[in-house]
DNA sequence: AATCCATTCAACCGCCTGGGT
DNA sequence: GACCCAGGCGGTTGAATGGAT
């Protein structure tokens, strides 16, 4: 398929927008709102490609962008971010009102990245970079690891950051339990979670899948008797203090979580990676549905351990 | 003051995706 | 299913800026 230019490109400018052109653009999208931004420089009298308009408006003037520095919470947020969605940066500026894609991506890369590897932290990874050699084989080609990096920190002065990708990662993990616990067995989960590090010694609050189920499952209405207590996971929740899994008001709840199948697949791919064969992988990248059904089925869990 | 170098970030580019036909 | 289009996305670029020499 021919690809049509975006734009025509003979008589359009380029480079740093003028007060002039801002100005235009703002009364336009004002006027008619956001969308057909291929049409719009004609009819807002800018001599600009739509997409340059569109990413004008979208990173610099809309009105609800904040500017200025990135406060340590939403450094930490980023960072939390990161280990989940790696570089998606829009998925991640969708958790942080106010903040543009490109803001974010470029704050990764000209600070958060430099402090992490200040920290002994692969920035990809999010691992220790000292003992990410021999342990980055794991999984070789699946850069953001649940791998908490926590733990390689605690003995840093700096342990701001503390718990975040790593709890994160367990917020992600009892989002699933959230979502499919009911459905999951058991064994499985709490073998990726182990693997994926994120079962902690922590003496803090604890959350176990089966409370989760509790507190948030009102349709489905698991039973601890799928999820037996003695058998509960237990997850780092140090994390969680602002949204423990009974936390409706948690932003990152999975309302939009698990409606991101791309989550589910990176998710599949990353922790069960050793676990899952490649068609099974495959498999679980197709829907939601196979995703219950992967865990459900009991007995799976022997089945499915290569080791 | 002049030059060099590093850093920052707005903007661009090319590709991808989803929706409509 | 094929095609087309609009919009979105992530990676990259390059001008502006500031600090060091």
């Amino acid at each position: 398929m021919v690809r049509t230019p975006c734009c025509r490109a003979e008589g359009l400018k380029k480079g740093a927008w003028t007060q002039e052109e801002d100005q235009k653009l703002i009364a336009y999208v004002q006027r008619h709102g956001e969308g057909g931004w291929r049409t719009l420089p004609d009819k807002a009298g800018l001599k600009r490609c739509g997409k340059s308009c569109r990413l004008r408006w979208a990173n610099y003037l809309r009105p609800d962008i904040k500017r200025g520095e990135f406060s340590q919470e939403e450094e930490d947020s980023i960072i939390n971010l990161h280990a989940i969605h790696g570089n998606k940066w829009s998925a991640i500026a969708r958790k942080l009102p106010g903040r543009t894609d490109n803001e974010i991506k470029n704050h990764w890369n000209t600070h958060i990245k430099k402090r992490l590897v200040k920290k002994g932290i692969d920035p990809l990874t999010h691992k220790s970079i000292l003992d990410g050699a021999g342990k980055s084989s794991d999984h070789p080609e699946t850069p953001h690891t649940e791998k908490s990096s926590v733990h390689h920190e605690e003995d840093d002065q700096n342990s701001n950051n503390k718990n975040s990708s790593g709890s994160s990662s367990a917020r992600f993990l009892n989002r699933v339990a959230n979502r499919f616990g009911h459905r999951i067995n058991h064994n499985v989960l709490s073998d990726i979670i182990g693997r994926s590090g994120l079962l902690t010694s922590h003496t803090t609050p604890t959350t176990s899948v089966s409370e989760c189920e509790r507190s948030t499952s009102s349709s489905s209405t698991p039973t601890s008797s799928n999820l037996p207590m003695n058998q509960s996971i237990t997850v780092d929740a140090t994390s969680l203090s602002s949204s423990t899994f009974s936390d409706s008001s948690d932003p990152f709840l999975y309302d939009d979580i698990f409606g991101d199948i791309e989550d589910m697949t990176r998710f599949s791919s990353r922790c069960l990676s050793d676990v899952v064969s490649h068609d099974d992988e495959e498999f679980l990248m197709s829907d939601e549905s196979f995703f219950g059904e992967y865990f459900v089925h009991e007995g799976t869990c022997n089945d499915l351990s290569r080791e």
